[in-house]
DNA sequence: GGCAGTGTTGACGGA
DNA sequence: GTCCGTCAACACTGC
């Protein structure tokens, strides 16, 4: 008897290491790989045009690479609990795959489809290959709850061993396609989806499998690089990434994380090398670290009702919002980074941390989760573990709690980049600045602001906050409200830790 | 159980 | 130019 097995694309939008797909050209003489698209995503969702041609250039790729192996991709545009009922049916299914998905939307989507397939007597076939390990195992190793701090988690992972080996591409995918199949099921434009390609920016890293293997490879060559990085000695500002932009890749699951981790083991077994939490292997358990979080915190995406994030009364101000999304602070350093964000998809994680600092703590004092949205609009590699769990950690609200320390939005860029070249780029009107006042052009006298084209208040804002002073009156802002939630009880504070430490303060508040 | 030490990536002012 | 203390946190670990 012939089986139909449909394999659900989501993430993991790749051949290799996908357990799922494997299964599904394991059990069945008619694989159908579906990925499906909700028109009306595309208008409300909150991903911006040119992460819209990252995932169609994926998409693409997906289907040339399917092709090779006697497959073809089907894009069907519907709801998947619209959808699925049909295919079950049309097809004959009796067999559905998909890799499991961890954020909060996706468990809702998938159990009620797996509800679904249970009705139509279709088997559900789900496997962890989005991360290195099955967050709810390492949450179980640790006695239920998940690390919170890296250290923690490092020590759990050293008792798990190795993450599992990456599956191979499947050599051959049986599909029995129809002869209208582009017609029918093809990948959409941008034009389809009501986006043109002229409001995108320059393509700077496409979409795809394809391209993300080609760039680990070129990113592993380099083999005394990898064995030297330390993350926080990268140049936020360089003109070329200073570090590897394999994200927007691990995102989609262009790339398996675990492909990444034996790659990298690949070069570390040959020579010396630094180590977590700075390495390169570090950063892909950062990523473990933020999704093991994720899992286990209700409302991780939000202040309220949130266990691990601080109460923080967050001032509401439009103007400073839309200020700082549009590169309007006229803080030049913080504009660039915004303006390259906006343009390009992509910045540097210690510019993340400079602009998320300026918006939360530093400077505006703006909610943490409306600088979150904003990244998942722009960000090519907008990932919800990991945008919530970074914002966080930058505006002090979890994780890190050192608020006294705040970025400089003129000091930290000078760093890495002393003649402003970036900002020169990113903020064109300044470009003719002299590199003494490239980073503060308010202090040019007049005649200098004339002689380079750009007078400020003008052709470029004047500064809309005064960092110095705004900076000493904030830290006492996130002092006070530190001890409010400790006053508190801290809210929706966790019941396990809250004796110890509420002793303490007790004594401590007076 | 209590206490001391420690942790991915700050800025500033004075010596 | 470099080094060092200040600003004064929390969660977890190890003794």
């Amino acid at each position: 008897m012939k089986t139909c097995a449909i394999h659900w694309f989501r993430k993991g939008l790749r051949l290799h290491d996908n357990p799922a797909l494997q299964a599904a050209c394991k059990v069945a003489d008619d694989v159908k790989p579906v990925f499906i698209l909700d028109p009306w995503f595309a208008n409300n969702a909150n991903v911006g045009v040119n992460r819209w041609r990252f995932l169609l250039q994926t998409l693409q790729n997906l289907d040339e690479n399917l092709k090779k192996i006697n497959s073809r991709l089907y894009i069907i545009k519907g709801k998947p609990a619209d959808v699925f009922p049909k295919l079950f049916k049309n097809w004959g299914v009796s067999h559905l795959t998909f890799e499991e998905d961890i954020e909060p939307y996706a468990l809702t989507r998938d159990s009620e489809i797996k509800k679904l397939a249970d009705e139509h007597n279709v088997k559900v076939t789900s496997c962890v290959s989005h991360t290195l390990f099955d967050p709810q195992r390492i949450i179980s190793k640790n006695g239920g709850k998940a690390p919170l701090t890296y250290q923690r988690l490092q020590t759990v992972l050293s008792s798990l061993g190795s993450p599992p080996k990456p599956v191979d591409s499947p050599s051959e995918c049986k599909t029995k396609t129809e002869s209208d199949h582009d017609k029918k099921y093809g990948v959409p434009s941008l034009e389809d989806l009501g986006k043109s390609e002229k409001e995108c920016g320059p393509l700077l890293f496409p979409g795809g499998e394809t391209e993300a293997l080609r760039r680990l490879e070129s990113m592993m060559g380099k083999k005394n690089w990898v064995c030297t990085f330390e993350k926080p000695k990268t140049a936020p500002n360089s003109l070329e990434p200073s570090t590897t932009v394999l994200s927007p890749y691990l995102k989609f699951g262009c790339l398996s994380p675990r492909m990444f981790y034996y790659k990298l083991q690949e070069v570390y077994n040959k020579a010396k090398h630094t180590s977590p939490p700075v390495s390169l292997l570090g950063q892909l358990l950062w990523r473990e670290f933020y999704y093991c979080v994720a899992v286990d915190t209700p409302n991780f995406d939000k202040m309220e009702g949130n266990p691990v994030c601080k109460q923080i009364p967050w001032d509401t101000n439009e103007s400073y919002l839309k200020a700082w999304k549009e590169g309007r602070t006229g803080y030049p350093f913080i504009d660039a980074v915004m303006t390259q964000l906006r343009q390009e998809g992509w910045i540097h994680h210690l510019a993340r941390h400079s602009v998320a600092c300026f918006l939360t703590r530093g400077d505006l004092w703006i909610n943490w989760e409306e600088g979150m949205k904003v990244f998942e609009e722009y960000l090519l590699d907008a990932d919800w573990s990991l945008n919530a769990g970074n914002w966080m950690w930058l505006s002090a609200s979890a994780f890190f709690h050192q608020y006294f320390r705040v970025y400089s939005p003129i000091e930290f860029g000078k760093k890495t980049d002393k003649d402003g070249d970036n900002i020169r780029k990113y903020v064109p009107q300044l470009s003719k600045y002299p590199t003494a006042y490239i980073y503060e052009p308010w202090k040019a006298p007049l005649k200098v602001q004339e002689k380079a084209g750009c007078i400020v208040g003008k052709d470029y804002p004047k500064p809309i906050v005064e960092h110095d002073k705004i900076r000493k009156k904030n830290i006492e802002r996130m002092a006070q409200a530190y001890n409010a939630s400790k006053t508190e009880g801290g809210g929706a504070k966790r019941k396990s830790d809250s004796s110890s430490s509420q002793k303490k303060k007790k004594a401590k508040v007076k």
